[in-house]
DNA sequence: TCTGTATGTGTAATCGGTTACATAAAAGAG
DNA sequence: CTCTTTTATGTAACCGATTACACATACAGA
């Protein structure tokens, strides 16, 4: 690998003007830089991002934290992220923090310890503290919070849209997935359709899902149709849940929609190969993505945002696990 | 951040047996070391990885090249290496390279400058010749090479088992999905079916799919029932495609598995919530990954491993797009 | 007691960049 | 033709670790 060192005695002149024409920054004569930009090519010398970002104390890697990443919501995330950021010119370390508090704190180490430029989280974990004291900007993906810049859906909305949707296509005994108790975003889901429903004067059950990772949803699904048989209208906690839901009704021999409606959270590409294809609440996964990576490259470039909030919208899929609406002509 | 010489200030004591007593490398005190212990103790330091990095020119973190994020095969892969990793306190920089050459290059070239101190790559492009002079370790993962050690399923006996079990559950009019023609992994699961069904004297037609990727998967589904409308078996190139295959099937009206049979290949979390449940060949993703790690941290810790490789067996998962097997009592 | 080896520690060079500061030449002002 | 400002470049310190080397002391064997 050639060094900055290199280029210099073959061009001729010190480090310190090689260094100032890559980065234009003070004089360099034009034919001087001439010189050098020959010498770099020829010996195809790329500068070493470790000794810079030693010297800088900050690198071009930017950290991203996420809490799944086999649930393919937050692979969505991370391409909208990781577009956003290529196009500045940074690089992502993608840490998987599988829903674990110790892995997510080892990850922030290593962001630490690497000089990572900046850091976006979609950690699922309650604690935030850890946050408090980065030396490095910070945007939180799919969560709130009343002291860092973030970026989320209108889960309310969402929750709202799920349960109205639901009603207006005539399900009467709702059961209502309430997602894990630390995961604002799926409260605050909840809390949308709980006002929803009792706007509408709906009878509904509630039932939590700790998790939403795959190999626990079967187990909530069936779990759902031990406790509620009767049900004929599900509002899940995200995507994944209802296809595990979908497929224990299949099991059972329900018609859907005819017997059962169900109605997913997240619209992830594979619900719409599910059977019957999944009516769902979108969330702009890449949307969000990229606007967190937005917020983050505005702090990079100095301005402070304080606790600035970016609500996207949702939207309703409708696809075939719902009926059509009964219209009132 | 406090750095090392804060940490020999208030031990009392130099930098440099700081940094013997913290690596255990030369002579240090027994009571020396204590107090260096309280010191980084009550300092709550942390070496700084990008001065260590600079000084030994490899840092602790491992590149891992995939080509689509959104694929759910590979999200599982990553987890198998980042699992392994993280037990021996490597942490990875995951580049996503979207089937573009250039993009995969740019990670290439970003994991150079940041020093790390090895690579998985379950890159797509046919071109492996910006591989061949790279200053640390290769693992490549999901394909094989003559040059470099390789962790992959066994493609050729997946597809050969594909194809077995399809004729011996009564499909005599078969389409195969070729996958892209720069894939090995897609080519030897092609081959290995095409043996078999020569072997088996059924009739079978060939479509290829040029792509993985989900917007395309729903386009190969309608091309292949237009083109091959009276097919009763498909061997699909991965499960995305049989789902999508699966899903127009089901708009066309198809009974499943009675008229129309379907494997898919991989097994990723999803096809088990198809409708109905999706037999496929499984590949061992997980572990795969966590192989490719280990043979990478064997070249790390000094081994030569030159071209090995892993092969690791395919499984045939039957769920009920296949029907039962004919049995000769 | 003398010598050789094992133990313990500090000084300074090094990794590959960036930049403050010094210096010199060129250009512009009067 | 001076004097000031702008342009151009080099020297050396610095970022935070690691380690070669020098040196000092302790301990062992003769």
């Amino acid at each position: 690998m050639a060094t900055i060192k290199d280029v210099a005695k073959k061009a001729g002149v010190s480090v310190a003007t090689v260094s100032r024409a890559m980065n234009d920054k003070g004089y360099v004569h034009e034919n001087t830089r001439k010189l050098i930009d020959e010498a770099i090519r020829e010996l195809n010398y790329k500068p070493n991002e470790v000794a810079r970002s030693l010297y800088n104390k900050k690198s071009r890697l930017i950290g991203l934290i996420l809490p799944d990443i086999r649930n393919p919501f937050f692979p969505e995330l991370a391409r909208g992220v990781e577009d956003k950021m290529q196009e500045h010119g940074f690089r992502l370390i993608i840490g998987n923090a599988d829903e674990q508090l110790d892995k997510e704190l080892d990850y922030i180490e290593t962001f630490k310890q690497n000089n990572v430029i900046g850091l976006i989280s979609a950690s699922t974990n309650a604690v935030l503290t850890h946050y408090e004291k980065l030396s490095f900007p910070l945007v939180l993906l799919d969560r709130t919070s009343d002291h860092h810049p973030s970026v989320q859906a209108d889960g309310y909305e969402g929750g709202r849209l799920a349960a109205k949707e639901l009603v207006s296509r005539g399900s009467t005994r709702i059961t209502l997935l309430k997602g894990p108790v630390e995961l604002q975003t799926a409260q605050e889901r909840f809390k949308g359709a709980v006002d929803e429903l009792f706007n509408a004067n709906v009878h509904f059950d509630v039932m939590t899902t700790a998790s939403f990772a795959f190999h626990n949803a079967e187990y909530w699904a069936k779990e759902l149709f031990e406790k509620y048989p009767d049900t004929d209208g599900v509002i899940a906690s995200n995507d994944v849940v209802a296809a595990a839901v979908l497929h224990e009704a299949h099991r059972l021999g329900k018609k859907i929609p005819e017997q059962l409606q169900i109605i997913g959270f997240d619209d992830i590409p594979f619900s719409q190969f599910l059977y019957p294809p999944l009516s769902t609440i979108r969330q702009p996964a890449y949307e969000m993505g990229r606007e967190a990576a937005k917020l983050l490259i505005r702090q990079i470039n100095g301005e402070t945002l304080e606790a600035k909030r970016i609500q996207l919208p949702v939207q309703f899929i409708e696809r075939q696990t719902t009926r059509k609406e009964e219209r009132n002509d």
